[in-house]
DNA sequence: GTTCTAGAAC
DNA sequence: GTTCTAGAAC
């Protein structure tokens, strides 16, 4: 077998994420793509340079599941910037790393991520090399694996252990890569466009270094700029903008947020001095329900004004259970009228009570209540 | 959401 | 003089 070898010539940053602009072998040749299956049930299929494939239940995969369609996704080999596109066709599920695709939608795989055809299962990788002749099998283009699923023991979760270690990118896109610039649909909003900072939480949750846990209905991230010792985001991965277009039939998913968030302070090495609560931003600047999950200690320089201290500690942050309630007994949730004021309230602790003068001067108080 | 900074507060 | 905040810009 011929070592596979590719020599990134130039890369460049997007969004976070790494492109390469191209992939050059030893001889200066194209590359040729393999879509290798993990289980080695099938010899690896090759993708043609720009060409379009679709696969499914079939000979081809050998595949048999009914869940899997006979054309459930459509695969698109960039050979030169080494990475393919999938499209799901198919009703059922097809993941990347995990992260369900949807039906549609397209994003990109490059290797080392982990293309499951349906329902977490038949995973693939895909692999370019400079050998055009097809290798025999998956063992001698990668290392060989069991098809299985990758769940966790508890339910259909899965824990991600060193999310820093996690090289892939997951990145939904529409097109080929470099990324487009972008162009706005005429009338559309440069505030609600998807590169504008409101829209940035969509972004990190798409994000595998950012994913502390992701199931098939939410996802959880490190908040960026986390306000306390330990700062959650519990995100669904269907696009609800805001507590506003919370409805009953959202009770389930928010009750499954909770316990998620529940679930992170049991793995929490801290948890049992530390207190929690679970709550949403009455009128969150950044798009997209998320439910935060933050211990009481404050202590985090990224906390840092008025603002940030009293939309923790005052009724702009609504406890979930709060949320759900409200959505179970009025079907919506709604914000009381004044409840932007409440943060421009003086800075007073929320554990004593105590009015603090400063920023800097509440900080030294918060140290007063910490564990010892 | 964050960063930056003018000017208020001390 | 320094510290800190609030609001604009992103």
């Amino acid at each position: 077998m011929k070592k596979i070898v590719c020599h990134v010539l130039q890369c460049f940053v997007f969004n976070g994420n790494t492109f390469c602009s191209r992939y050059i072998t030893p001889a200066g040749e194209m590359p040729v793509c393999f879509l290798v299956s993990e289980d080695d049930s099938h010899k690896p299929i090759q993708l043609h340079h720009q060409q379009s494939v679709t696969l499914g239940r079939g000979p081809q995969t050998r595949i048999k599941d009914k869940k899997c369609s006979r054309e459930q996704v459509e695969l698109r080999a960039d050979c030169n910037r080494g990475f393919i596109t999938v499209k799901q066709l198919g009703v059922n599920p097809t993941n990347v790393d995990n992260v369900v695709v949807g039906k549609g939608n397209q994003v990109t795989v490059k290797p080392g991520q982990r293309l499951s055809m349906v329902n977490q299962q038949y995973p693939y990788t895909v692999k370019f090399t400079e050998d055009t002749s097809t290798p025999r099998s998956a063992a001698e283009l990668s290392k060989p694996s069991k098809r299985a699923h990758r769940m966790s023991s508890e339910g259909n979760g899965e824990k991600i252990k060193s999310p820093a270690n996690t090289t892939s990118d997951h990145h939904r896109m529409s097109d080929d890569s470099p990324p487009p610039k972008k162009t706005l649909p005429s009338g559309s909003d440069k505030s609600e466009s998807a590169g504008h900072w409101s829209q940035g939480l969509k972004v990190s949750m798409q994000d595998p270094k950012m994913q502390v846990y992701k199931d098939e209905r939410v996802v959880v991230i490190k908040d960026k700029y986390p306000k306390a010792r330990y700062h959650w985001l519990v995100l669904p991965w269907d696009s609800i903008s805001s507590l506003k277009a919370l409805r009953s039939e959202h009770v389930e998913l928010l009750k499954h947020m909770q316990r998620v968030g529940d679930q992170m302070l049991q793995q929490c090495p801290d948890a049992h001095k530390l207190r929690f609560r679970l709550g949403y931003h009455a009128i969150p600047s950044m798009s997209h329900v998320h439910l935060h999950v933050i211990s009481q200690d404050f202590d985090s320089p990224c906390l840092k004004n008025k603002k940030h201290w009293n939309s923790f500690t005052t009724d702009y942050f609504v406890d979930s259970r709060d949320v759900i309630a409200m959505l179970e007994h009025d079907g919506k949730v709604t914000v009381k009228e004044g409840t932007s004021d409440l943060l421009k309230l003086p800075l007073r602790c929320h554990l004593c009570r105590k009015e603090q003068p400063t920023i800097p001067k509440l900080k030294e108080h918060l140290k007063t209540h910490l564990p010892s």
